[in-house]
DNA sequence: TGTACATCAGTGAACGCGCGTTCACTGATGTAC
DNA sequence: TGTACATCAGTGAACGCGCGTTCACTGATGTAC
């Protein structure tokens, strides 16, 4: 018998994983160390490996907990159940958001993470794709609810086309605003409103 | 009167950029340290700071550096003298192949050093900013001599929006491609031919 | 119910290591005369 | 032209620091009887 429930371990697990979650997405994986992190959950960094074998097996932990929460917000515009569901314009019109752009450790993993993927191992990077693929297949559900709703058919092909363009462009908005925002602020926001108002036009 | 001329100073400092430009847009700047850069340029650490104030100095030369020479590249679309300019969507298409993705010590420091311009300080970020606008700025001059050269006139105001499209696409399709490359290949493949593919099409 | 013992999550010192930066030094190249 | 001296780019040991990870430990909570 363990001296506390599993219930509680799974708890101080996750708390590790909230503290962590928002700094490996402002600043990186490497930025920091385990003992900021476990000082961030209340406690000293000697536990941390009594629920994670490495910084990596974090970062994977990291990744699918930000992207299941990420992804449950982009799935509402996907959900027939649901009568305010927002339009997949809408939901992309908050996501290339000022508010988005400039809250990196709350916001979207694909986007906050992706150069943290394309620079570390294949276990880091199967959480990171794993999450881009539930990105492509929500948007791809949402056009095809959406299409359906106006009565046409869209090619599946077609649609994951569609899909994969725009995370691509979506992402990209995001990370050059992110880059250039604090020495120039006008042209982040223009990068964020022309690919806003081209999605915008595209629905 | 100097030790050595200028002329060896300034050799000896561009061989530490050179080492430098390649590490930094491969891994990023906080993975390489000044011991090994300086090291690549067949020197020991000591003399680092007899031509850089800081590593954050070193970095913004080497985003000037880089810049120049990928722009050089992206400039040649635009150069009405060269007959054999290549279009603006081959250079689109070129920036866009499995080559460019799989080396991005070589590539566009746009893609390569997006993040890092996001999570360091202002200098680092204005060099980065400064570049994001040279690519703007040819884009659009390649895509005014394109309508030119079609007998037709193109708003310089949707010029500039297209311009910042483009740039947010190909940095987009790059990052991503690069993020899942390893576990995803395919993945990997169809987001470039994707954004390839939509890119010729419009063009 | 009360007591002896076992478990193990969490503690915090310590490991070896690499970091950015500093600095006393050296020795090749320059100038002065 | 030859010699004494000055300059300073480059060397490499050392600075304090934080990193990921290990490990002997402690003490609260569990079981055994």
């Amino acid at each position: 018998m363990p001296r506390i429930s599993e219930h509680d371990m799974a708890q101080t697990r996750q708390r590790i994983v909230d503290a962590a979650s928002p700094r490996f997405r402002s600043d990186g994986i490497d930025a920091i160390g385990i003992a900021a992190l476990m000082k961030g959950a209340g406690m000293t960094h000697g536990g941390f490996y009594n629920h994670f074998a490495s910084k990596d097996a974090l970062a994977v932990a990291v990744f699918e907990d930000a992207f299941a929460t990420s992804l449950a917000t982009v799935a509402r515009s996907s959900d027939e159940a649901d009568p305010d569901r927002p339009s997949l314009a809408e939901t992309v019109a908050t996501y290339l958001s000022p508010g988005h752009r400039d809250r990196p450790d709350g916001g979207c993993p694909s986007a906050a993470l992706v150069s943290d993927a394309g620079r570390h191992g294949p276990e880091i990077q199967a959480a990171y794709a794993e999450g881009v693929r539930g990105y492509i297949e929500r948007f791809d559900a949402a056009q095809q609810l959406e299409a359906t709703e106006r009565g046409e058919t869209l090619d599946p092909e077609e649609a994951r086309r569609r899909s994969i363009a725009l995370l691509t462009e979506i992402v990209g908005a995001i990370v050059l605003s992110r880059a250039v925002r604090l020495v120039e602020p006008d042209l982040s926001d223009e990068i964020l409103a022309v690919n806003r108002q081209r999605v915008t036009n595209r629905a």
